[in-house]
DNA sequence: ACATCACTTAAGCGTGTGCTTTACTAAAGC
DNA sequence: GCTTTAGTAAAGCACACGCTTAAGTGATGT
C-alpha cells in the first residue's frame, strides 16, 4: 500500500497536465485501451504511453494487459483521495469564515 | 478574469507540492504572512516567495500588502473548481458501475 | 510462415521547476 | 538618522517533464 500523503504529490501532479485529464475524462465513460486513448491527440503513442505510466503511478489509473492491448480503467480510490484533501482544506476554511461572521454579527 | 478550464492545469500544477500543500494547510487557520509561511520549513525566504506566487498564478491563494507585510489568505473558488473537477469525473464512473451492476444483477 | 498491429523501450532534446545566492527596496523600531 | 525587518528581483544551476524518433517484442490475422 502506498503512502497516502505522499501520494498526492503523484495525483495532482498527473492532473496538472490537460492531456492526461482528457484521458480520465475518456475512461471515465468505461475501460479504454492505449490506442484509443491516443485517438484524440497529435503526439506520438510513446507520449501517449508515458501519460499512461504517469497516471498509473499515481495510482488515479490501474491498466492490465489482454492479448496485445493494454486496457486502461479509472481507480476511483486515489480521486477521491485528492478530492477529500481539497474539500477538507476548503471547509475548514469557509467554517472559520462563518465563524468570524458570527463574531462580528454579534457586535 | 482567468479561463476556468485552463486554470486548472495551474490550480492542480500548484497542489502538486508539499511545500505548496503545506502552505494552504496554513492558511486555513487564517491570512498568514509570508514570513509566517516560512516558519516550518528550512529554504530561504525567496524559495518561499516564489510558492507563494504560484500559489497565487493559480488563484489559490490571494495577497495584499499591508506595510511592508503580505498578507496570505485562501480563495475558496479555485479550490471548489478543482474538487468539482475531480467529483464530476468520479461520480460518473461510479454511477457508470452502479448501472453495469444493475445489468449483470437482471441476468 | 509472414505481415500487421498494439504497444514498449531507450536515447535524446528543449523547456520548466525548485531551489540557491546576491543585491536591492521600503516600512518599522529606536 | 540609522538599523533592523520583511519582502522582492535577478541570475544561475541541477534535475524533472513532455515530447520526439528509432528500434524492438509479442499477439493476431491470413
Amino acid at each position: 500500500m502506498l503512502n497516502q500523503l505522499d501520494d498526492l504529490d503523484a495525483v495532482f501532479h498527473a492532473l496538472a497536465d490537460p492531456t492526461r485529464r482528457a484521458m480520465v475524462e475518456r475512461m471515465t465513460a468505461g475501460p479504454t485501451s492505449v490506442s484509443e486513448l491516443a485517438r484524440p491527440f497529435q503526439m506520438s503513442l510513446a507520449a501517449v504511453l508515458q501519460h499512461v505510466q504517469v497516471l498509473e503511478a499515481s495510482g488515479l489509473v490501474r491498466t492490465r494487459k489482454q492479448g496485445r492491448v493494454r486496457i486502461c480503467r479509472i481507480e476511483p480510490r486515489a480521486l477521491r483521495r485528492a478530492e477529500q484533501w481539497i474539500q477538507e482544506r476548503r471547509t475548514t476554511w469557509e467554517q472559520r469564515l462563518d465563524r468570524l461572521g458570527e463574531v462580528l454579527g454579534e457586535e
